[in-house]
DNA sequence: CTTGACTCCGGACCCAAGTCCAGGGTTTAG
DNA sequence: CTAAACCCTGGACTTGGGTCCGGAGTCAAG
């Protein structure tokens, strides 16, 4: 009983048909069977694959890790590669919090810092801006 | 003395020829007067200007938001309005500081968990993308 | 005066990850 | 049978912040 449609298929995985096509033509999703119509056919399978897609993505891996993924869990390879690929996110992750973190103490320096009213020579916001230090 | 070329400019604020007029298009930087020859001549406030926006970009601040910034600081307006903006970037930084936390846990969870070796069928990382709990 | 470095302009191109469109053909419910 | 709803393709467009290009004009040193 399989032979989904594009917007069944889409519907159930949550994206839109355009995305379904979109990660076919990117090589995420394999080339489904078609009908002599030319209409796809998508097995049941491709439901999961299409979900393993939208959960590494919410970990904030690229399309192009994510192919990665795919195809280390299709070819059952190295586990090691596996974990590999995923503290190296990690890694990537970490910094970019670190560099966040940074720019939020900046700024909550300069929010705290800043009267709200009074003349714009005052504002530590604006002197910071224009390089004069904070002391 | 004043009578910058783009290229000295560009130079000493550390940035590109092509920003600098990218930027004039973008309305951060006020058209400069030009010789007869067409050529830009910058007065030495440009130098503080774009490094402005470098500072804010630094911060976060988007194109746009820089405008705002520099809107507000050029017409010497309401110190109120500059540190409702900070406020609002610092706003979004958390927000996105605290998604980033939940990938990190996420990826910490998932990486602490897998052994690094033996079949894909028993690494967590592929099974929490595939759905499968991680018990 | 010539040469090489600089500048001008408009427009094309880059990245990611889609989204939208037109102009066809197909399927299905009534 | 017909009309609505679906599907096909290729290609253009989006966002943000630039970067690159080509052809033409200009400037400074020797």
């Amino acid at each position: 009983m399989p032979g989904l449609k594009v917007s069944q298929l889409a519907e159930r995985a949550g994206v839109g048909i355009d995305t379904v096509r979109y990660y076919e033509r990117a090589g995420l999703l394999p080339e489904p069977p078609r009908r002599p119509s030319g209409y796809r056919e998508y097995p049941l399978q491709a439901i999961a694959r299409l979900r393993f897609i939208r959960r590494a993505k919410a970990l904030g891996f690229t399309l192009e890790e994510i192919t990665g993924l795919l195809e280390l869990s299709d070819r059952r390879a190295s586990v090691k590669a596996v974990k590999r690929l995923a503290q190296t996110r990690l890694a990537e992750v970490e910094k970019k919090l670190h560099e966040l973190e940074r720019v939020r103490d900046g700024l909550r320096q300069l929010t705290d810092a800043c009267p709200g009213h009074g003349e714009a020579s005052n504002c530590p916001i604006l002197s910071a801006l224009n390089g004069e230090d904070l002391q």
